[in-house]
DNA sequence: AAGGACACCTTTTTT
DNA sequence: AGGTGTCCTT
């Protein structure tokens, strides 16, 4: 799209070349600008494309200001891909478009007008996640309880559910109170809301409780908003939780042009309050809603639309939607069970290393892992074979010690009764503040009621510390006063460069002299650089807060490793979709305590990551895997089971095929006997993907039994020669024996414990 | 006050 | 298995 057909005004017989080009249903979702819209779009149906259409031609038809339209995404990068592609639609409207962005960015813009109405200054500080739970261990043992018995972490969680929810301390039903210390629900909620106005600060689930707060209790402000929103989006409305729904409603309750684009079939975030019950009851909160379904997919091969589609079929209380595509031919999706999760990474390795001869681009192949614990054994390989990767998510880069530390600093500066913050770094450099004087500081803190920073002040001019601790404290005060007298007058950049220089923390990662502490300055020059683009101090800390995120633009050509949470929204040329095994996808805490509503919503996950491939998808078992250091024989997931077979291909890379696995399972013994055991109300109890894996690959002749190339070699191909009959040996497993023969690389060995077993050789050591 | 040993708990997923 | 937090030693 190019930016120079930027039309400021567009008049409705002369419709943009990039309107005409919208399919039907598409272009519906463009022109139907008034009132309430629930566009139902499947993946890869071009959702983005409509939606911004839709913003251009609000804009282009002067319908609306840029400023007057609220349109709200989930994730920074949506936001920003949004910004970017109005802009090559409209121009540079797209820059007076100050409420485009995230639900909390949106709201903090928001809060930061009317902090008073809750009791904050406008300067209120965002803490994250870890400030959080020190402020709430603080109080529980302020308070008296064992943080063992009672973890810091348990009642965040119920915090932001209660949050998420829309309740306010005094809103908690007398279960949510018996929800945390018998009973003590309300009263730490409270505390803690109470700490937080006294740092001036708020947390995530903040910026929308509070802005919703204010927009209940001020009518004033409520419809000075419903006024100046004329139109209102929603990108992934499945995801919206109770707080978004509520403040989303009171907003565009009076003019109804509100539209809505989600795909409750991509539903995955209700671990974290969302509820697809807001998008299945859209057509009864705004009557007369015009419904609007995006079907033509333009992503993916039928083959794995197909698969997609047959597995997604299983779930229940769908709104239903049939995804089609004028694309024909492709790749049927492959299955295939390899050995253990070092295999799965080195069959991947391989896969890939042929796709790259092949000149496919590695910027187009991705592996969506279930969990981050997965990507460890990736990187490992990758890193052998000298592929370059990048994993997506994992540790943030401002997640980091160091620039967590800088931050502080800087937040100390900009605030000072930011008391976490200055907490973290009051000993950081080393300045031989110990517990001791931090705890004297803390009481005297409470005592008068003073921020930690100035109560520290006014104890370093006492006689209650010691001459060394006292003479520290006031030079870091000094610095402090010193610093915020800086602010005003150099750029946020060259602030922190001289503050890092001056309290010592370039000195002390010099000291060091580690490789680490070397790649701890260069994260902090390179904290220093993203700095140079603010204006103050305010500004940038905001961004750190709730919207930096560390996917720096790279021009190497890498594959991507990362969650399928992660990969939502994106495709990819080929997929590789690793541990498709009971307990790791569906992970085991879904089927543990979440019921059907929570497998469910594996199988949306499945479905999601399916769908991001375009070509070429390719789907992994291992039948070993180390959980939690624990080797775990595991067996195919489900949702392998309930791939269509028509659109499915499996293969195993096994030696010996179905010898190899037959030898060790079903012939010895059962190795599965205990999950099927722990399962008693399972209907099938070993699933369908076991039964489908049984068929394809083991039991009858595999479709198509690919030999391992160098995969299967380590641990398959070469019998060892160290082993002989007689030798005493050891299994991690199974223990101490002895080997009575040897077949290949198979062993059959008189274990002292658990008797005679047959085993792979690599398995085992000699004792 | 600081550094080291040991127990422990973990793995969903993120604004 | 590995990282984190706590306790014990110096």
């Amino acid at each position: 799209m190019n930016s120079e057909a930027a039309p400021q005004t567009i008049s409705q017989d002369s419709a943009p070349a990039w309107l005409t080009r919208l399919n039907a249903p598409q272009r519906d979702a463009v022109l139907t600008t008034e009132g309430p819209v629930l566009m139902l779009a499947g993946a890869g149906t071009g959702k983005t494309a409509a939606l911004t259409a839709r913003l251009a031609w609000l804009v282009g038809t002067r319908r609306a200001w840029p400023s007057e339209i609220l349109c709200v995404t989930f994730t920074n990068k949506a936001a920003r891909e949004m910004r970017h592609r109005v802009g090559a639609l409209i121009g540079d409207a797209v820059e007076g478009m100050p409420w485009l962005g995230t639900f909390h960015s949106i709201c903090a813009r928001m809060l930061r007008r009317h902090a008073e109405l809750v009791g904050l200054q406008p300067n209120f500080t965002i803490i994250d996640t870890d400030d959080q739970l020190r402020l709430l261990k603080q109080l529980i043992v302020e308070n008296k309880l064992d943080d063992k018995r009672w973890p810091a972490r348990q009642l965040a969680s119920l915090i932001d559910r209660w949050k998420n929810r829309g309740l306010n301390p005094d809103q908690l039903d007398a279960v949510e109170n018996e929800a945390w210390a018998n009973g003590k629900g309300t009263q730490f909620y409270t505390l803690y809301q109470a700490r937080l106005r006294a740092l001036n600060a708020c947390d995530f689930g903040d910026l929308l409780l509070h802005m919703l707060n204010i927009l209940r209790n001020h009518r004033d402000v409520l419809e000075q908003y419903q006024r100046r929103f004329k139109y209102v989006m929603v990108d992934e409305y499945q995801d919206t939780n109770a707080v978004q729904y509520l403040w989303l409603r009171l907003l565009a309750q009076e003019r109804r042009n509100i539209c809505v684009v989600g795909d409750d079939d991509q539903s995955i975030y209700s671990w974290r309050g969302a509820e697809v019950a807001n998008i299945l009851r859209f057509e009864k909160d705004f009557p007369g809603a015009a419904v609007i379904r995006l079907e033509q997919n333009y992503r993916s091969t039928p083959e794995i639309l197909a698969a997609a589609s047959g597995l997604i079929a299983a779930n229940s209380e769908r709104l239903g939607k049939t995804l089609w595509t004028e694309a024909g031919g492709g790749d049927k999706v492959r299955v295939i069970g390899v050995w253990d999760a070092a295999e799965e990474a080195r069959r991947v390795g391989e896969e890939i290393e042929r796709l790259e001869r092949e000149g496919a681009p590695l910027n187009k192949v991705a592996i969506l892992v279930r969990a981050q614990y997965q990507t460890r054994e990736f990187e490992d390989r990758f890193v052998q074979i000298g592929l370059n990767y990048r994993i997506v998510g994992g540790f943030r880069f401002y997640d980091r010690a160091e620039i967590r530390d800088a931050l502080a600093y800087l937040r100390v500066i900009a605030q000072p009764s930011d008391d976490l913050a200055f907490e973290r770094i009051h000993n950081q450099p080393k300045r031989g503040i110990g517990a001791k004087t931090l705890e004297k500081m803390h009481s005297h803190a409470r005592a008068t009621g003073l921020p930690l920073a100035a109560a520290t002040l006014e104890l370093a001019d006492s006689d209650e510390l010691p001459a060394r601790a006292a003479g520290t404290i006031a030079g870091l005060m000094r610095s402090f006063l010193h610093w915020r007298g800086m602010a005003d007058t150099v750029t946020p950049s060259e602030l922190l460069r001289t503050v890092l220089e001056q309290s010592g923390y370039d000195a002390m990662l010099k000291a060091e002299r580690s490789v680490e502490s070397g790649q701890r300055s260069e994260n902090l020059t390179e904290l220093a650089r993203a700095m140079e683009e603010y204006e103050t101090l305010g500004d940038f800390l905001e961004h750190v807060s709730l919207v930096m995120d560390n996917d720096k633009a790279d021009d190497t050509e890498k594959v991507t490793i990362m969650t399928i949470h992660a990969a939502k929204g994106l495709e990819f040329d080929n997929v590789f979709l690793p541990g498709w095994e009971e307990g790791v996808f569906p992970s085991q805490r879904a089927l543990d305590e979440g019921g059907l509503a929570s497998l469910e919503e594996e199988r949306r996950l499945a479905y999601v990551a399916i769908t991001r491939a375009r070509r070429r998808c390719t789907i992994m078992h291992a039948a070993n895997r180390r959980i939690y250091g624990q080797w775990t024989s595991s067996i195919p997931s489900r949702f392998v089971g309930e791939l269509p077979a028509a659109h499915v291909v499996s293969e195993t890379t096994m030696t010996g095929g179905a010898s190899l696995w037959r030898a060790n399972w079903t012939e010895t013994e059962d190795p599965f006997a205990h999950l099927a055991a722990a399962a008693p109300g399972r209907v099938q109890q070993r699933g369908p993907g076991w039964q489908r894996a049984l068929a394809t690959g083991y039991e009858t002749a595999p479709a198509r039994v690919r030999e391992a190339t160098r995969s299967a070699a380590s641990f398959a191909a070469k019998p060892r020669t160290d082993m002989a009959a007689g030798a005493r040996v050891f299994h991690d497993k199974f223990g101490y024996g002895a080997v009575v023969s040897q077949d290949g690389n198979k062993l059959e060995i008189e274990f002292e414990t658990s008797g005679r077993k047959r085993v792979i050789d690599s398995f085992v050591k000699l004792a």
